[in-house]
DNA sequence: GGTTATCCATTCATATTTGAATGGATAAAT
DNA sequence: ATTTATCCATTCAAATATGAATGGATAACC
């Protein structure tokens, strides 16, 4: 049984005749006959009486009538439910970003996100992971590397400068020395950033005294007086008590890329999103 | 939008995959996927994030989902309540006969029927009114003239004699005269029906002294003892206190017919009912 | 690294559905 | 009685849907 032969069937039963469904509904007459007879057979039900003045329900045309209607109904809801997410920008988006980046450059962006949009629930999610998009772990991710997935849309969002830094107060390591100066600097596992492999190189004599996987941890060791760091400088300028140094050169800085799979490309609450982070942190 | 693509969309959610909803559906992978895109396009939304490993639905796809999991129990009851009358046997049937017949020979057949199939509610209409079997004002007609109608589909029920009766005790008229003799017989408006025609030819003599449209209403004055009446002889033989006479010749007889709609033909109930009737009144 | 299995998307031939046109039946108007 | 309008059913050509075959991508296994 197609159940969209009930809709026929709904059309006939309000318009009464044959002629006047089909004009109603857009579909030839002798078409809206087939898909009856082929809804009986089905069904295994004469639902009308033929007459020369039109289509008169049955016992069993009218029980079938009554849940027609509701199915309809039904039909109806669900276009409503839709059309109101999309319109009003309701749903979920799941986020995932690194932790500092999350706390310190989203975070802002997705408050006002809120007020603009209150009925998108954002899901931020900072763990090291790499959230898979494809299996719509996420729907947005933020990622210091390339995406290469084919079917991820992704651009490159921002370049992050980083800086050096140190307690304010606190005497300056001799650049390309560093003996005496603790180090807070990336757990193992990320031993080999750039940044990490850097200020061991600008500081070949210094040791090592902190290692986290967390900036913000870093970030407050430092303020706390046990060593130098590199940080983000969206972070580290933002630390209460501590200074960034300069070493006579720069430590590398990173871009950010931005993706999201080519599914959800028009998805009107994710382009909203987009939309604003681009605009709020793109350089 | 296709309602029956929403049985497509719920087939491929269960499944995971498209080539095992395409199995499980009878119907081909790429058939699946298009009627999905279709869907999708329809009704503006992504259901489902495609990946290798196979359909993933979309925050959109899960509410459209419980949606139509609604419709998928609406159908499947729809199809519960019409098998269920189907089988067993429930429902109205509308019947039209004379006002006699449907007391004196239909009634006995009828309460029959209500022990065998309890779930039938029958409606038993002996209004003089010519019920319209294509409009549905009667399911099932009996008739003392064959039905002319080309969707009605009948057969000749039973014959049906008739005869003379006079109160028990009382002198019976002579035959080609009837001086003297009150007679009761049809209204005018039927006063040309073969039976009372016949009397007023064996009796040219006799006088009218009562006119009904209803034969119980004859057979009731002539058990009082009113007058001489005609009638049919499963009626009168039954009246208590009236005896038939014989005039030298016999009223004429009538036949019965059956008819009833030719779009109803397969429908279970009213075949029950006709079986019974053939069965237990044809000759 | 190569092979196999499984996934979905696309192409092209076949099958099915659809609609324009036509015809028969009926009722209402003239 | 004839004409007109409206009804549904049927035929045949055109349009659309479907499925078999094929290809590209990915993951798992050897």
């Amino acid at each position: 049984m197609e159940w969209s032969d009930l809709r026929i069937f709904l059309a006939i039963a309000r318009a009464g005749t044959l002629g006047a469904a089909a004009r109603s509904f857009g579909q030839s007459q002798p078409t809206m006959g087939r898909r009856l007879r082929a809804l009986e057979t089905a069904i295994g039900h004469t639902l009308f009486q033929r007459t020369g003045d039109g289509f008169v329900l049955t016992d069993e045309g009218s029980a079938l009538l009554a849940h027609a209607e509701r199915i309809e109904e039904e039909v109806l809801a669900a276009q409503r439910q839709l059309d109101g997410d999309d319109r009003q920008l309701g749903g979920t988006l799941r986020i995932s970003s690194s932790d500092w980046f999350g706390i310190h450059l989203l975070t802002p962006v997705f408050a006002e996100f809120a007020k603009l949009q209150p009925r998108v629930v954002i899901e931020l999610l900072t763990d090291h992971r790499l959230y898979s998009l494809p299996r719509r772990e996420a729907d947005i991710a933020f990622r210091i590397t390339p995406f290469r997935e084919a079917e991820v849309i992704s651009r490159r969002l921002m370049h992050i400068e980083y800086g050096v830094y140190l307690k304010s107060g606190f005497k300056p390591p001799r650049a390309g020395d560093g003996a005496g100066t603790p180090l807070i600097t990336m757990d193992m596992a990320f031993s080999d950033v750039p940044d990490a492999v850097w200020l061991q190189r600008v500081l070949p004599n210094a040791h090592i005294v902190s290692r986290s996987n967390n900036r913000d941890v870093q970030a407050r060791m430092c303020g706390q007086g046990a060593g130098v760091a590199v940080l983000p400088r969206p972070l580290g300028d933002g630390i209460a008590g501590v200074r960034r140094i300069d070493l006579g050169e720069q430590p590398p800085g990173r871009n950010t890329y931005v993706g999201y799979h080519r599914d959800l490309k028009r998805q009107a609450r994710l382009r909203a999103l987009l939309d604003l982070v681009i605009e709020r942190l793109a350089n």
